[in-house]
DNA sequence: CGCGAGTTTGAGAGAAGTCAAAGTGTGTGG
DNA sequence: CCACACACTTTGACTTCTCTCAAACTCGCG
């Protein structure tokens, strides 16, 4: 089947605008905030680095990049956005990008104009406190890449990437273990600082040791656990906490 | 001199509440939103992860470090925080904390209940507006870091960090090339994720070619130009973008 | 059917880590 | 006030991991 229709993969139910979306309009009989809708096919740009930053995105279908592009020409992919998911938010800071989003195939995004945002935001305070929750959100995911990056060797790299996806599937309602990957190996490779080549063997590897199957886009996890055992044994500083209380927002 | 006394550096003047402590205060004639100070010394956690997430602090004297703890045990320094950074921003997303902060030296830090910000976001849009600005540029912060150690190699994230610290010297109106160090070779190591050895090689090297002095806590900046170079020429992917505008909020 | 993008595999080089030990400064206790 | 102890930093030798360069392979698409 042709993965590249839109129509796949569209979830109004996990978009964490939905409480914009619907208790705002079922309440004052307004209309969705969502102005526009906008489609793009692989490789677009749904907004540069350095652009006005006057617009929110909730990827409503189809999957996208974001990539941190620093003033000394520094560029790195920081987060594949997932349906559901929303772009643009970090940019709030400054009245310009400090990011680009690229879709990985064809997506249909519902553009929010942050002037809406703020408007909102000004007589409602739980939306006020839901956008602090998402930016706050947006910070934890980065820290956890972060953390990814410096403390995990590059196998415990991949599998905590393989894993990261599947817990997203899971979130979306689909199988957490078997899905097909929306992007190449070079874009997961930039992902997880290392070369595709790289990729590539610890793919096989993990493959070699029965913990996944891979095939071009498609993965399937064999063994969470051992996965999961790679990537605490991985990391050299290795603490044990109390287990988090279960994260109800999605990413 | 001793460098830990906690009368040095205090500045409420590149804090990031300043507006809140002050505009607000001189309006309405209420006292600052500042509950408490607490003083910390060496090794002191402020707030342990996992904790409640109910207060935020500001740094108003001394150094601290902002540490991600992951539910798999990973740990990672994500931030250094200097007198006017605040602390705590990242957990507004759970009630839980999902970073330690941990005292560098002594400090001294202003306590403010999440209570007491969400009261004032409420009736305050300026206000609300600027917490999300915090955030967002805690969002485009943590992307920096991770595109410094996803993209860089280490001769140029040692580089990038000696810089940048320059920085957050410079806004605070110190001198951007020479300053002390208020953290140890080994924290610095784990926030650019490398060995202490290494990166005592490399700043070495970078010595031994004439771009800075260091000794023990003491670092000088002697060939700013040539590091951005070496920055600038060790990631493989360089595009050039139009200069940013200059960044106001303090980091 | 053949081209080309994407992926895998292999061999060799180079960068950073590990282990070990020697300096160097700071603070404390005698 | 001095001396010792300890924590931190630096240096060296060696190992290992990841990258680089090169080539073969595969699949989807024109």
């Amino acid at each position: 089947m042709s993965q590249s229709r839109v129509a796949n993969q569209v979830s109004c139910a996990v978009c964490a605008f939905n409480p914009l979306c619907h208790s705002r309009a079922a309440h004052i009989g307004a209309p969705s905030p969502v102005e526009e809708r906008r489609r793009l096919t692989r490789g677009d740009t749904l907004y540069a680095a350095g652009s006005p930053n006057d617009t929110l995105f909730a990827v409503r279908a189809g999957f996208m990049k974001a990539v941190s592009v620093q003033p000394n020409g520094l560029r790195h992919t920081v987060r594949f956005l997932f349906p559901g998911n929303i772009a643009g938010l970090d940019g709030c800071a400054t009245g310009r990008r400090v990011t680009e989003a690229v879709a990985l195939d064809d997506c249909e995004v519902c553009k929010i104009s942050t002037h809406r945002i703020d408007t909102i935001a000004d007589f409602s305070p739980t939306f006020s406190a839901h956008m602090r929750r998402l930016l706050a959100h947006e910070v934890a995911d980065a820290h956890e890449h972060s953390a990814a990056l410096a403390c995990l060797p590059v196998r415990a790299r991949v599998a905590h990437f393989v894993l990261s996806l599947g817990d997203r599937w899971k979130q979306r309602g689909f199988s957490a273990t078997s899905f097909r990957l929306p992007m190449t190996r070079v874009e997961i490779a930039a992902h997880l600082a290392l070369t595709p080549e790289t990729l590539s063997r610890e793919l096989t590897w993990l493959a070699r040791q029965g913990l996944l199957r891979h095939q071009r886009r498609s993965i399937e996890i064999l063994d969470p656990p051992a996965l999961r055992a790679l990537i605490a044994g991985g990391n050299a500083a290795t603490y044990r906490h109390e287990e988090a209380a279960e994260e109800s927002m999605i990413s």
